[in-house]
DNA sequence: TATTGTTATACTCTATAACTATA
DNA sequence: TATAGTTATAGAGTATAACAATA
């Protein structure tokens, strides 16, 4: 599909840009728990996601310097959230891995997001909810492009 | 539509969820004018879409305190971006106006993301497209309930 | 006395520069 | 010498506490 000129596309994509970074920003602030920062709870998600990592990888992942994820990674040690171990094969390298722990507050705080996608989905109409649940696959997809 | 409780939906919600965190992060980085932060941004967009507002308004609107908002208005207004002006009627307090210049830099912002959109949606099939089509009322009612 | 906005000050998060250890 | 990680220090951004002006 590579167009997607016509004034009534155009207009849909504004839409949908607007729907998108609303229900993003209401669902971003939908914290399970506040004495994690954003930062820490996107690294989890990373590591619980993509198992271990090391800290530049993790680093370049959040678009952040070397210096800032040590910090951030002494913090979820202190925590005991992740584990830092040093790599056999690279001794100027460290492995880093998410507890199980860490994994528990992953899978609750989506849980929470998900109850409350799924109250402010419980206000739509059958028509507009099925809808959504036909164009869910593509939205996954368009998000992984 | 007061259940949602069907293995199906919750399927649903949990992609939808996924889908949109991931695009509204996406859109967010898609920065159009780095000398503007994130909040200054989001406060013009509050500004320009909704009209004059008190600093207490915004404050609340960005779920920042007040001072913190005097600081970023502070700096608004320096950049000519947005107008503090004493309310005639409640001598304590002051309504907040946004300038031209905001408002093209916003219309602009806006193009720039619908852009980038609209070039990940260029990579769908017609029939994943039209299905995001057909949702993009329900979406954009949802993200506003 | 309550409310709006501001000033003064401290804390959190991230960046740059410099250092240590390993390849 | 180049690279991975860390330490030291500085710069944004936001919060709390205290203050001034108006209702």
């Amino acid at each position: 599909m590579p167009g997607l000129t016509a004034e009534d596309d155009l207009a849909t994509v504004t839409t949908l840009r607007g729907a998108i970074m609303r229900l993003g920003r209401r669902l971003r602030h939908q914290r399970v728990d506040c004495s994690l920062s954003s930062t820490e709870m996107s690294v989890l998600a990373t590591l619980v996601r993509g198992g271990p990592a090391t800290p530049s990888e993790l680093a370049r992942n959040e678009h952040m310097r070397p210096p800032s994820m040590t910090r951030i990674l002494t913090m979820l040690t202190d925590k005991q959230l992740v584990r830092r171990e040093p790599d056999p094969r690279d001794g100027r390298q460290m492995v880093v891995t998410a507890t199980d722990t860490a994994t528990e507050i992953l899978t609750e705080s989506r849980r929470q997001r998900d109850a409350f996608l799924a109250e402010l989905a419980g206000e739509l109409t059958e028509q507009e909810w099925a809808a959504i649940r036909a164009a869910a696959p593509a939205l996954e997809r368009l998000a992984h492009l």
